[in-house]
RNA sequence: GCGGUAUUGGUGAAGUGGUUAACACACUGGUUUGUGGAUCCAGCACGCGUGAGUUCGAUUCUCACAUACCGCCCCA
């Protein structure tokens, strides 16, 4: 093999890329309840937009980045996530204006990139759907939006899911824990795994998301950050619980949980499945969470945000072992049958006066035996076939033919150029 | 970035250091000189991921590389 892809691509193929249209149409579609608009920013930004907002430590930016410098030796990174470049466009765009509504309410979706090893759910290049909402911190904001996404997924038909919240706590409660949490962990620095040793000082916060087993016990005991939320933090947080709970929406607080990216504040979540399609245990398929200082921090007025991510490869994943199929929506009305080639000509003007009238039509390009168009049209699952050969066209007829009842009969030519419609019409209902 | 497993045709796969690389499905043609199923017949890998090496000889042994999958790390 010559030429394959770029380790970490996928190719998406007809047969999955209309399971992919479904899931991103359900999306639009859901979204616009909500009155979220499409936005779409470039697929490569100033590596800068992406290493101020994730954060100078976070793993994306130290070793998950796709960069390179340009030709004008511009240092340019494909995105590793939708929130940043949003953002910029938001600043940008002065879309903080007055005249602007607020919240500004925006989704997106498309393919993001992390240099990384590729394993099942995880790819170089993967695709997300993301929203995101500018403007208001109310708690009404975070389940809103939390709300959308379980929403989504079960528009989806998806099941065995668990929705985990935290708060970060304001930039107070971060200080005040931060502190209560090195002062808990240095005394253990020595039994902490390599990892997490190097994490202790750099974001302490990471350590409670190790997965090493020894890390996990003595984080176990840890503080936890729920214990310094300041009192709008706390507000905050029992806003937005109480709003879960009137919506009647399951969750569970996971004050272990964090993000990858240091963007973050208040209240964030997770969407976990533990379906076998993923592998053991449990695995995220969207997460997301409030960032009110990220605007600033790109050059924009103080604004708070909100917004969330869904890997498209693993929600499909999940569908696909959930047997969820799209519905499908290109049905074959008619294959045309041409006998011979001097037929060509006449069954080309054919299938174009079926598709002129608005159905779908199709016939053979390989000057195939009448034989194997039949059977091509029976594996299609074509509803009429319509064969021309010699005869018909010296008689200007055609053999129009019904491919349910098999019944067969002979129609004037013209009659599938002038009103094709009240053919198929007619012969349906027999 | 670190480990482990794998890589044979369009697909699922069997297999051996030495003539023609099983079998099945799919596909194409024929059986039916113009009609969907079934049957039967035939065709279908210049080649066993790529490159080197060992050998009289390698798809089968060794090494490197590539890719995929699994685990770690991390995340969507």
């Amino acid at each position: 093999m010559k030429y394959q892809r770029p380790k970490g691509t996928a190719d998406i193929l007809p047969g999955m890329s209309e399971k992919w249209s479904y899931v991103e149409d359900t999306a639009r579609l859901l979204f616009n309840d909500y009155q979220f608009h499409e936005i779409r920013t470039p697929m490569f930004e100033n590596f800068e937009v992406f290493s101020r907002s994730a954060g100078d430590t976070s793993d994306v930016v130290t070793k998950e980045m796709y960069d390179f410098h340009d030709k004008g030796d511009r240092h340019i990174a494909l995105r590793p996530e939708g929130t940043a470049g949003v953002v910029r466009a938001y600043v940008e765009n002065k879309l903080y204006a007055p005249e602007q509504e607020k919240p500004y309410k925006v989704f997106y979706m498309g393919p993001m990139f992390r240099y990384e090893r590729p394993q099942t759910g995880r790819s170089r290049e993967f695709h997300q759907i993301g929203v995101e909402s500018f403007g208001s911190d109310s708690p009404a904001v975070d389940v809103e939006i939390m709300a959308m996404a379980m929403d989504f997924f079960n528009h989806l038909g998806l099941t065995n899911l668990k929705l985990a919240v935290n708060s970060l706590g304001d930039k107070e409660t971060r200080e005040a824990y931060h502190q209560a949490l090195v002062d808990y962990l240095e005394p253990h620095f020595n039994d902490l795994s390599e990892d997490s040793q190097s994490r202790l000082h750099k974001n302490p916060l990471r350590v409670l998301d190790s997965k090493d087993k020894k890390d996990q016990e003595i984080v176990a005991n840890a503080p936890s950050i729920l214990d310094f939320m300041t009192p709008d933090a706390q507000k905050h947080l029992d806003t937005v619980k109480e709003m879960l709970e009137a919506l009647k929406i399951p969750f569970e607080i996971d004050p272990t949980m964090v993000r990858g990216l240091d963007y973050y504040n208040h209240t964030i979540f997770e969407i976990e499945t533990n379906s076998p399609a993923l592998g053991h245990g449990w695995m995220t398929i969207c997460g997301g969470g409030r960032y009110n200082g990220l605007v600033e921090e790109l050059g924009g007025p103080e604004t708070p945000g909100f917004g969330f991510g869904i890997g498209m490869e693993r929600l499909l994943l999940l569908l696909d072992n959930l047997d969820v199929t799209a519905p499908i929506s290109n049905p074959l009305n008619a294959y045309v049958v041409g006998i011979g080639e001097e037929t060509n000509v006449e069954t080309l003007k054919l299938v174009q006066a079926i598709r002129q009238a608005g159905f779908s039509a199709d016939r053979d390009y390989l000057n195939r035996k009448p034989k194997a168009q039949f059977k091509t049209a029976d594996r299609r699952q074509a509803e009429f076939t319509i064969t021309v050969g010699a005869q018909e066209l010296e008689s200007q007829t055609v053999h129009f033919k019904s491919m349910r009842t098999g019944e067969e009969t002979t129609l004037p030519m013209d009659a599938i150029y002038q009103d094709f419609a009240s053919v198929y019409d007619k012969y349906s209902e027999e």
